[in-house]
DNA sequence: GTTGTTGTGGTAAGCGCTTACCCCACGGGG
DNA sequence: CCCCGTGGGGTAAGCGCTTACCACAACAAC
């Protein structure tokens, strides 16, 4: 049976074998470099390769060498919800903080010849696991974004495959790699709180089960309380790490009539174009009456308007030590790191009150 | 050898039919569910694989059913430059459209059991096309991104596996998805030179080989000469498809002293990114003296200011319908269609020049 | 001259599945 | 009563590679 234009089947190591009148042996041995063959072997190999354009079978080569040079990456795709008045409609399928570390797998992955296998998952999903253990029988390991699987499966799954999760815990079975999110959270905190005065704050925290959330919020708490100010936090400042969730909180607060603080702290930068645009259509002045942050500090964060003050996270390079680090994994390295923690940074714009800076210069750049 | 962390090897096929006291073959008739095979059978196997945990191994599935269940992505990603004035760091390497397309192609992907395999390939790339074709050999068929390969290779390509190209145009081997330039981009013009009287126009567009861009500019080529309205084009309005592009061309173009056209329409969103940038800080009044507007509305248009008007593409569509065209072909379906075509909406906002819409009603939504 | 010792190429045994083919029990027709 | 059709299960032959193992030169040392 041929596909659906007429391609015919591609050559392969048999043929090549034939054409250079070697063994398969030592055509293989010529394409891995092992093994040294002469000069001649390989000159023979090697044209009959150019000559039919041959490239080995992925599967054929994985079942053989049991390596598939293959990472599965999971991330964690929003559920599709009716668009609300329509200003977020495609916002939260723009997962720009997981493509963007995807773009940092991606790259360290090329390094070594290995390709990503990428999935997502519904929120809500049911039976989501199944989609991620039938995604490891077609990879050697597994890279996963924050709450992609309970903890009872990630266990499980960690018992077969290698695992790095991004922005969660490290176990005996899997590696994490993150950011620090309490250093970066107390600078912005500190920043708040000091250089600003601000004395009433709240943190719009992300799901509950989310580890980053849940140390972000425990270095605020921490920072405010030393520093004698006020957070409010529990369960109506809960959103969901999207636009849509913080548009949402703040529209509830209000209906209920109860006092903003000075300022809001979001889990995230999407959380924070969400809060930005609840508050600004209802007239209340960003940051004048109350400021804004966010976190990660995604491209977009830059072109709001204030401009957001947020926690930058080195968010390529997260993906690239993640790859580094199940790769590391894979290879049976034991010296692996398990539990990696890069450097955030505090960028001021000017949704925390701070002046804008000047304008760049007027000439050509 | 086992993996870094104790995972021991999985269980096979053989250990599920030795424990459900059937042989190989019924295992992988009741996993396929071909053949209907005996309800007591059935059970026996289903208790033997629950208990197991058996899930079987991709590779050796697609060795021996000659599908890999896995379709190859290649996207083009820009060349990481020296951040400029800092302004658009990252900004290239979030590729809204192509992971917006993608997300699409892979929900598509799910539903009939397909992953996702990407790949990119850098713009100043050398020998990619060694990459792409062994991206080839690990899936069932590619779905490439606008400009990931030279026409020669991608004919040879064509002629060994499946291939739908996005922006591209279908060729007698490949098929090609893509959304409708022409109506998208005179319906543009004619708001802007109907509806707002705009007489000189400029197009700053994308790269010259870029299928997309030549139709965008064509369409507007004629619909400006119709209208008797002045079009701005040639070497010095060429785009790279980014922010940092538009922002040079800008730069250049008031270095040396040219008058700026009433409108720039660009050849992306990102691309008017930053051309308002490069205009607004140099303190040209968007849109008063001079309108600028996008194409493909992606999610960050809203969030400028002022808010970019544009074109919108069915961005998730593109990619679902690209998926499901790669399958026909993979299927062998004959009937499958060549080359799609989307339609495109006019996205009006503040950008051109139209009034602020009204702001929502103030209370919670 | 014989016996190692290297270094190369070939042979064939898998890797873990799918499936063509065969075999056998069971019924219904002649 | 026999024969054949039918539906199920088992056997084994691949799929296209890698690699353990062996054969066999060529050469060094004795």
């Amino acid at each position: 049976m041929e596909h659906g234009d007429g391609t015919a089947s591609q050559p392969t190591i048999y043929d090549v074998a034939r054409q250079a009148g070697v063994s398969i042996a030592s055509v293989s041995r010529v394409l891995n470099g092992s093994r040294n063959p002469l000069p001649d072997t390989r000159d023979r190999v090697m044209q009959a390769v150019t000559e039919l354009g041959f490239i080995p079978d992925g599967a054929a080569r994985a079942l053989s060498a049991r390596l598939k040079e293959v990472i599965g990456v999971v991330i964690r795709r929003p559920t599709v919800t009716v668009p609300d008045d329509g200003i977020f409609e495609d916002e939260e399928a723009s997962l720009q903080f997981p493509d963007l570390i995807n773009r940092g797998i991606e790259i360290a992955a090329q390094r070594r010849d290995f390709n990503l296998l990428v999935s997502s998952v519904e929120a809500g999903g049911h039976d989501d696991s199944a989609r991620i253990f039938a995604l490891a029988r077609k990879s050697d390991g597994l890279i996963l974004h924050d709450r992609v699987l309970e903890p009872a499966q990630l266990e499980r799954l960690s018992r077969r495959v290698p695992v790095v999760t991004l922005a969660g815990m490290a176990t005996p079975a899997t590696a994490n790699v993150g950011s620090d999110n309490a250093a970066g959270m107390a600078m912005l905190a500190r920043h708040l709180i000091r250089d600003h005065g601000y004395l009433t704050l709240a943190y719009l925290g992300g799901f509950a089960d989310s580890p980053d959330n849940v140390a972000r919020r425990a270095a605020l708490e921490s920072e405010a309380a030393a520093a004698g100010a006020v957070l409010g936090t529990g369960p109506e400042w809960t959103g969901n790490y999207e636009a849509s969730g913080g548009a949402r909180v703040i529209g509830q607060l209000l209906a209920a009539g109860a006092p903003l603080p000075r300022a809001i702290m979001c889990a995230n930068d999407q959380t924070a174009l969400g809060v930005m645009y609840a508050l600004t259509s209802r007239g209340i002045a960003v940051p004048g009456e109350v400021a804004v942050t966010g976190y990660d500090d995604i491209p977009m964060a830059r072109h709001l308007q204030p401009r957001l003050t947020t926690v930058r996270q080195p968010i390529q390079q997260l993906g690239a030590v993640a790859f580094e680090t199940l790769y590391a994994l894979i290879s049976g390295d034991d010296g692996a790191r398990r539990d990696v923690v890069l450097p955030t940074r505090l960028i001021r714009r000017e949704s925390c009150g701070c002046a804008p800076e000047p304008p760049p210069p007027a000439g050509p750049r």
